[in-house]
DNA sequence: TTTCAACACGAAAACGTTTGCGAAATTAAT
DNA sequence: ATTAATTTCGCAAACGTTTTCGTGTTGAAA
């Protein structure tokens, strides 16, 4: 077992000082060709690499990104961390994941567990708790510190920081537009409780449009749903839900989900109740993840590039972290959006 | 602007010295209550948290582990990071997470950005490169600095460490006994390369069973694909072939898929056909991801417990890492699996 | 022979901690 | 009043780097 070779370890071993090792290995003019040629020999046989902690302290930079995330086993959130993954290798950072489980406590102690020095910076989405609680003294506290803060896809106005976000109303405004386009006359809407603003923002935008179209909104197809996650039950209740909601507006020949399940979902209900997609009735979901993709019918859906999103929210960061200005002027970055059109709805 | 405060800056204020601050924090006998009450006291009210960076220098512990897998965006992945976090969190160690999408420089490049003092320990899961060429070198380096690694899913015998997987031989074997059980009479297998050790673990307990059982192999029921991922070309190529086969033997009556992928595109392309799921052909897959749950029909599937395998690794390495043993005595740890019967098998 | 560059290297400080040990100051005992 | 014991604190080293600055050596110019 041969443990990793310090410069003071080649340095005893050379009969050098420390200094003159290091110098040598990075190739300094104040060291002569032989010293540099024996100590570059020496250090390559041995295989040294510096101590990246002693250079984050040294340095005070980590070259560490700390992410922070409501859940991972999820398309959008994977995709984007691919996407942040991506960005940082190219720049030569590493990526620390926190997970909050939509939790508030959780979210702060993620924070203040990664704020002391481990990472240079955040890429946060906030939490479902959070955004119902609205309460942020964690993100301000850590801004007020001088480290760097992406927010992406949740976000909020009370946080003054950099953001990556998509324009969620108008993303459904683009699919309700689609909808139409394609003969429907009665659209519902499977979406969130308010207080996930991206849900909320969904909404705005579907009955923004529907009322620019001429339409009344029913708040009776207008579905809020508590997330059914990986629970049973709430999956039950939300199948019945749905078809409670067919049943009693037999009309409607639209459907806009806010994500994948509620949409696949929202297909199963209509493929029991005997409706033809598309035919009968259309559907678009949020997220082009993989049960959009193989679901049968496949689903039509709008895209929010998560992808980019990540790569978007870790230069973001990075060129907040490199460029450490006192008083920097915040971006809001919107991720441009496109929907996916598959068998789900006409064409 | 409050940047975070340090020992020596609380020392200057109070005018006493570093070494008296660090003690009075800690509560050491050494210092008088007065001192220790104004010490802490200064400490609190600018919030003073000890950084990490130094410690880690110090203590040459970083509490942190390093996970390399080969894409994130995968359910069952990001499920046993889930697991891994979760264990982490509870030990108070941090996650620090690198992708290698299936490449081998990839791998290599990631282990080695990372041992270099930022992690004390590494799990992780065999790239397809990596399996393919069989070098393992980086690894075996790695583990030679005594540095503590543990493989999970796709491991090797070439590497001696700890491991854990699931027993897929036997998985496959209690799949096929299933689909037996119900009826089955000429079952195909829908796999991966040789290359990939689960799929031809997978493949090995697939053609165990069925000789076992007195039935022959006939190897143009045995599909050995190529892992079509996003791209659309393959997919199709996927569906193409699934559709032969099953044009060219319509005796078959059961599917083994050695993915969810693999046995939903089965499942399409059998509703294509007419056939019905599960009254004419019946189909299991393995990972109980999202796929499996909401296709229509649902989906038969062996589940890995992917959590449990993040939580008994990552409780492996800490352990390894905590009690530091020259010479381990490496374990391998089995993780049951179980097979989640859904509408896509009789009952 | 003296003076001065140029060259090659080492000492030390710094990053922020913790900790063993010595020293000063105070209190107690003789 | 002297000594011993106790309390309270600071110094310094250590973790592994990088970098500034100083110093000693060499060879050449005067």
């Amino acid at each position: 077992m041969r443990k990793t070779v310090t410069l003071k370890q080649i340095a005893r071993e050379l009969d050098v000082s420390v200094s003159t090792v290091s110098k040598a290995l990075r190739d300094s003019a104040e060291i002569s060709d032989d010293t540099k040629e024996k100590v570059q020999a020496f250090a390559k046989l041995y295989n040294y690499k510096p101590n990246n902690i002693a250079l984050s302290l040294k340095n005070r930079k980590t070259k560490t990104i700390g992410v922070i995330i409501p859940e991972i086993v999820h398309y959008f959130f994977s995709k984007v961390i691919y996407g942040i993954e991506n960005k940082a290798l190219e720049k030569g950072y590493n990526v620390i994941i926190g997970l909050s489980n939509e939790s508030f406590d959780n979210e702060v102690i993620n924070m203040e567990t990664l704020a002391n020095g481990s990472i240079d910076g955040f890429i946060l989405s906030l939490s479902k708790e959070t955004l119902l609680k609205q309460d942020f003294h964690h993100l301000n506290e850590t801004i007020n510190q001088g480290m760097p803060l992406v927010l992406f896809d949740r976000a909020s106005d009370k946080v003054d920081c950099d953001k990556v976000i998509i324009d969620d109303a108008h993303a459904a405004q683009t699919a309700v537009q689609k909808l139409l386009d394609c003969g429907c006359r009665s659209i519902a809407l499977i979406t969130t409780e308010d207080h996930v603003s991206v849900g909320q923002m969904r909404t705005q935008g579907y009955c923004a449009k529907l009322v620019s179209e001429g339409f009344e909104i029913d708040d009776q197809v207008i579905l809020k749903i508590e997330d059914p996650k990986d629970s049973e039950e709430r999956l039950e209740l939300l199948e019945k839900t749905i078809e409670d909601l067919l049943h009693l507006k037999p009309d409607i020949d639209g459907i806009l989900a806010v994500n994948e399940l509620y949409a696949v979902t929202a297909m199963k209900i209509a493929r029991k109740l005997d409706l033809k997609i598309p035919d009968d009735i259309q559907i678009i979901g949020f997220t082009d993840g993989v049960l959009s993709r193989h679901s049968t019918p496949s689903l039509s859906t709008i895209c929010q590039n998560a992808e980019m999103m990540g790569e978007r929210a870790a230069e973001m960061l990075i060129d907040r972290i490199e460029q450490e200005d006192d008083e920097p002027v915040y971006e809001t970055v919107i991720v441009p959006i496109n929907l996916i059109e598959r068998e789900s709805t006409k064409s």
